[in-house]
Parts: C-alpha cells; structure tokens; sequence
DNA sequence: TATTTTGGGTGAACGCATTCACCGAATGAG
DNA sequence: CTCATTCGGTGAATGCGTTCACCCAAAATA
C-alpha cells in the first residue's frame, strides 16, 4: 500500500532477477554444476548481492520449496474428493508425494541434505490442513480420539518424510507415488476409529 | 594370512591413525569445526595421504556407522528378550533407536545430511537380521505373510528413518529411544497376523 | 538547500575440501 | 645385484561458498 522508494523497488526487482536466474540454471545444469559466480554474471549482479539477499546457496531451494503451502492451498486442498476421512488423508499424501516429484529429484535431493528447518515450521500450513482434517476426522468418529490430531499429524509427516528420503537415497528411481500410496494407506489406518 | 610386506603393514598403520585421529578430534570439537589440515597434522601425515585412505571427510563419519552391523550382532541380537516376533522387533528397534543416540547427535546429522547409500545398502547385516525375525514370525503365524519378509523390513526401515531424520531436524532434542518405542509399536501392529 | 544517515551494491580476500603432478623407497622381475 | 615398476606419501594449487571492509547515491533530517 504505502509507496515503495526507488531503492527499495530496485531491492525487490535485483531478488527477483538473482532468484530467477538462479532457478533456471539450476534446472538446466544441476545444482552442483553452477556456481554463485555464473549465477550473478548472468543476473548482472555482484556476489556480495547474491548474499544481500539469500543467506547461502541452499537457501535458494528452500525459497523454491516454501511455496509448497500455495500450492496446496489452491491446487490440493480443494480437489480432494474421497469422502471417508482416512480416504481423503491417503488422498492428501499422494499429492504430496506429486509435488515433491514435480520438484523434482536433483532439487529434493539437496534439501533433504540440508539441515533446514522448514519441513518442521510449526504452524506451516501445509501441515496445518492436515491437523483440520483430522480434526474433521474425529468429529465424524472416523479416526481415533485417543490422541490430538497434532500428533498424528507429526505421526504421518515422519513416515511420509522418510519415504522421501528413502526415494532421495535410491535416487528418484521408483515411483514415490505409487509408494506413498502403498504405504500410507495402512499407516492411516492405524488411526481409523475401531467400534 | 599371506604375509604382509612392510608397506602394507605401514599403510595400514597410517590409515588407522588418520582415522583415530579424525574421530577423536570430531568428538572433542565437532565436525564442523576442524578440518583435514588439523587432522593430518596431529596425525603426522600429509593431506594427500587422508585422500589417498577416505573419499572424502564424510567418509570417516561412514566408516564409523559401519560398525553398527558389529554392534547389532554381537551386543543386539542375542539379548532380545521377548518371545513373541512383533514385541521382538519393537525392542529391536529400541536397540536401533538407542545406538542412533550413543553415536551422537553431531555425527548423525552429518550422515542424514550427506547422499550415502549405507543405509539402504542391500543385503547389510543389520538389515537381513530383521528380515530373518519377520520370517520366523510369519513360519509363527504371528506377523501375516501377504507381504515378504523383505518388504516388510523395508517399509519398518523407512519410517524409523523418518524418525531419526526428524529428530535430527529437531538437534536431538527429544528422547529418540521413547519416540521411537511409541511409534513402532503401531506400526509393527500393522503386519500382526489376524485370525 | 546542505548535511547526515542508511542500505543496496561491490569484488577482493578467506577458509577449507578436494585434486594433482610429482617424489622416492620398497618390491619384484631378470 | 640391477633396473623397472609400483604405490604410499607429499603439499602446492584449485575451485567454490561465504565473508568483509568499503563505496556511493538515495533518503531522511535540519
């Protein structure tokens, strides 16, 4: 709302330039293959830029991957169609696993090989509508109520984080959805309300 | 058996010595904070020759959690306690969980942080003992038998790894060996064999 | 308008993992 | 014993991510 001064325009357009320039490098040559130096001849910039506005080189990626939350904000969360509330979950994961496929594996391969605290962000929303709807879920007396919908939460990211990191490790070469397919549909079931 | 000429034996020596010496000065300060020039130093050798023995630091750190196969032969398996399969496996991974936290938090980070194969090298050790408990399970009737024994022992790795990337992601800062204990449990319910 | 302050921008310098061309003594063939 | 080969060992050089002391024009202040 309130106006931007030059400076500060210029600030958002040189980021912009940096993080785009850095993308599409990285897509067409792989991570390791280009360095801070290409990325800002390329981008018109100086190094000392580059770390104005990305804390290291990594930090790229996790820009990239943040924007997880829109996408399942407008592409996952209003698609789900099964009605049973576990089903929906399963449903829930398998995008999950098509947006870390859709990243790609080079890129996921080098978040998962950084400390970054972003898969654990409290209050991250992608993490927030699964809490929903479990919640939801125990309403309907569809899943256990024996524990808090944010356990489970945590419970089913674990498992579905470490099926990512096993499909880093064999280097995206089988299908993680058909995987997280597979394994998620018993481990919901775990927490499926028994009468 | 063959006799070993003097430069074989010295060349053994010295990889020794750059691998004591690499472990001791990463417990005392942390991996991070020294380097191979420290390690060659107080190992009398020269940075050349610890490339010539490791691939790379991170492969002393891998050498490392190779003795986990040893640790679970010797000191794991012969003490499982209980008689039943599922209960078995759980405490086997108590066991897992418990090795994870002695080797210390500082190194597993670095391993989950860095693309090796150890963990999912087939035919490892630690894994075909756990694949040899779910088959004598199954011979029981007490694990169900529409999976494979293999298949079975990968999907438990999977998300015990899954924990333990996320408890690295939290710096180890909640108690693995009781998470761990509450999480297989379920999980292990899972391939319990129903009449 | 004259001044101070601020913050985007710079690139040389640094630290450290990794590589490489090159020893020289132990080994083994003749 | 003699010569060629092998291989453990060397440390300077390389490459790259990251830092830092320093600019300078825009913005704020007077």
């Amino acid at each position: 709302m309130t106006k931007l001064t030059s400076r500060q325009l210029q600030a958002i357009q040189t980021k912009n330039k940096i993080y785009e320039t850095s993308l599409s490098l990285m897509e067409l040559h792989g991570y390791d293959q280009i360095t801070i130096e290409q990325i800002c001849r390329k981008a018109g910039v100086s190094v000392g830029s580059f770390y104005n506005y990305f804390k290291s080189k990594n930090d790229i990626l996790i820009e990239l991957y943040s924007r997880a939350d829109e996408y399942f904000e407008q592409e996952v969360m209003p698609h789900l169609t099964e009605t049973s509330m576990p089903e929906r979950i399963v449903e829930y994961f398998d995008s999950y696993a098509n947006f870390n496929v859709s990243t790609g594996i080079g890129t996921m391969k080098q978040l998962y090989n950084s400390n970054n605290s972003l898969f654990i962000h409290e209050g991250r929303l992608m993490q927030v509508f699964l809490t929903q709807m479990i919640s939801a879920g125990q309403a309907k007396r569809e899943i256990t109520a024996s524990q808090s919908p944010e356990y489970i939460t945590e419970f089913l990211f674990i498992v579905a984080r470490g099926l990512i990191y096993d499909w880093c490790l064999h280097n995206g070469e089988y299908n993680l959805r058909e995987r997280m397919h597979e394994m998620m549909l018993p481990i919901v079931g775990v927490f499926r309300e028994v009468e």
